[in-house]
DNA sequence: AAACTAGTACGATAGACCTCGTACTACGGC
DNA sequence: GCCGTAGTACGAGGTCTATCGTACTAGTTT
């Protein structure tokens, strides 16, 4: 419904929600997902290497030993449990942890829980 | 096996196994336990007023909304996982947080999922 | 010994979860 | 337009989970 004199939207922002993946607002985000997100070993390192990485990484450069109906499974548990951010680039779909938005909810406890995975993963390697 | 010589067992000792509960030890306690452990509402109400006592306290002084078995299906997770102490005394089944043991094994990480339990509480109960 | 209290054990049920394979869609490059 | 790559959708199988009720055990109290 746009009238003839109004511009073509700019190139960079309607591409971003043609494909849009539905995410769970700040307010809507339960730490009993959160914990349920992060108590499978699959997910928990998935969350690890985001955080480690720092930046978006597609689903599939992370090599998990399961089949890919399996990964896409687990990455939407992230996202609908609101941990991780997930949008569309060309063919690969981008994973983004959401330090802004768990920081502000609930403060120290991704840091804690990352923490305490690479201590434990410390302990199973060194032990 | 023992000899005609050796002194009987003290008796506060004895007594207290019992009756003893089986808990992993604190090498055996896995972060995906704890996280799962406390992914159940009702778990993480039962922590949160376990720390909040900071002493034993009783699986009959919770008042949960659900049956008694179902009860002591939680309480037993919760020791399953490394999370809680149990003991009997008398026909009372005591509960502790373990938090020597979570402490040295993932510091920060309960006082990190309790703080965040508080701050959901309490912007649940004022929004 | 009898009654009461606290919790267990067991079996059942319903729902959630992890896994998979197959068939499909969307985008990018040739 | 055609093929390859990335990921989805759907349905199914098997396991795990939360819940319950009923029947039971172990202390405590009277």
């Amino acid at each position: 419904m746009r009238g003839p004199y109004e511009v073509e939207p700019a190139v960079t922002v309607p591409a971003a929600d043609s494909r849009a993946l539905p995410h769970p607002v700040r307010e809507e985000i339960r730490l009993e997902g959160i914990l349920h997100a992060l108590s499978d070993p699959l997910r928990l390192q998935i969350v690890s290497r985001l955080a480690e990485a720092g930046q978006e990484l597609s689903c599939s450069c992370f090599d998990l030993p399961v089949s890919k109906s399996t990964t896409t499974h687990h990455f939407r548990v992230l996202r609908e449990a609101g941990v991780v951010r997930q949008v569309y680039r060309g063919t690969a779909k981008m994973n983004d942890l959401r330090r802004d938005d768990l920081d502000t909810l609930f403060p120290g406890l991704i840091d804690s829980v990352l923490d305490a995975a690479a201590r434990q993963a410390a302990r199973t390697a060194t032990g």
